[in-house]
DNA sequence: GTGGTCTAGACCACA
DNA sequence: GTGGTCTAGACCACC
């Protein structure tokens, strides 16, 4: 799981590791069947509390992405990627959006944002993880 | 002041309220000498608890983009537009670059992303508000 | 009357009218049947509200060291300037001594505090007006 | 924490919390890393509103003194000692001269307010807590 | 348990 | 009328 929780964000870091594990989910680096990282294991990778790794694993079960079994950890689900493709994709287009009307309206050039997305492009690859 | 503050959203409504004065003064729809509305005034406008206008009129002081002037108003400042303007522009730029990232990370199309850049220049001028 | 107020200071406006009309009663600019300053000359004098004015000269007279009289103005009392003298002696002994305490326990030399006040006699005479 | 608030001074309790917690910081009563006490047991023992006190710490952290930790409490940061004494010593001698200059302005001779400060050298240690 | 924010209502001082 | 602060009690998310 390559990813840094913010603590001084406004979006709870339960829901930071939500979106993570979405991403990796969509961009097929974890595949239906694949366990995800055990709670403790990832609470200390990205030091947190384990109960917000939990919530976060809960949140991603009512999502319908994964699934607890039993005491032997939680699965992506066979829907698993589609879900999150489609949620991830929806939610990130709409942010774009809203941060691209907040840019605009601070006085950013369009141009100058268009080439951002651009030259970006090169080092940040679509599908690709962080 | 055409600002609605969402009470679902993860950033408080105060700071909402902060960055959509923010947003006004940095465009020029507030000039420094200029009286923002009165809190209750706004609260009433806003649908919000007047000690939250208050904690957010209290945030713009403490930014040196308003000053209160005891028993008459919060006005705005000289150096008021400049600091909102830099302030803003940084913000929001910080901002749609993680939003970029992110969509891209979903998968989104770097080029649709430029598209949406340009399309929306002609919808959402520059400097204009909201 | 020499005296400018500070509007950020917690100490409220009136209250630090009230403080420079003592001065100048304690240390004899005003003597005892001399009229103060009217309400409305002060206030713009001050750049104050005259109620700020009219709220500072009440509290003179509820100290008994000023009177109003008819509608002719505000007067120095005879014990005006001998009450004048024990009060602010006493307020500023005490304020000098709260300042001292907290100056050394933010840790500054006693020896350079006393060393500012010896310098300050000759800036700064005793009985002189600001 | 040994400190009173008092509620009929002119300075407002959160702030009164806010210089009693940088004085412990700045005398090295609080080492970096090292939690201040909770919002609600302060609270109890200052006899104030919780809200109070969380206000205080509020502007503690925004004057880079302390940090809050999300659930676990608020804590003196690296910078915390440097900038609350530096902070506290400005305050404190700004005070203290202003309280001078009043003394002066009201009778008081400058050799006996040195002498004031001289001898309160002995009482009141330079780097010592109350 | 922790802090952070909001709502609601009050008081104060100034304009 | 204005802003500024406090009190009181609630909700939320994290530890």
């Amino acid at each position: 799981m390559h990813c840094r929780i913010d603590p001084h964000s406004h979006v709870p870091p339960s829901q930071q590791l939500v979106d993570a594990v979405l991403d990796e989910i969509a961009s097929g680096a974890r595949v239906p069947g694949e366990a995800l990282p055990s709670v403790r294991v990832l609470a200390a990778q990205v030091l947190v509390n384990p109960n917000t790794v939990a919530r976060a694993y809960r949140d991603l079960q009512q999502l319908g992405v994964a699934e607890g079994r039993n005491g032997s950890g939680v699965f992506v689900t066979d829907a698993g990627p589609q879900r999150a493709r489609a949620r991830r994709q929806a939610e990130t287009l709409a942010a774009f959006r809203a941060a691209r009307d907040a840019a605009l309206r601070a006085g950013h050039d369009a141009r100058v944002l268009a080439d951002e997305v651009e030259r970006a492009h090169g080092t940040q690859p679509a599908g690709g993880r962080r």
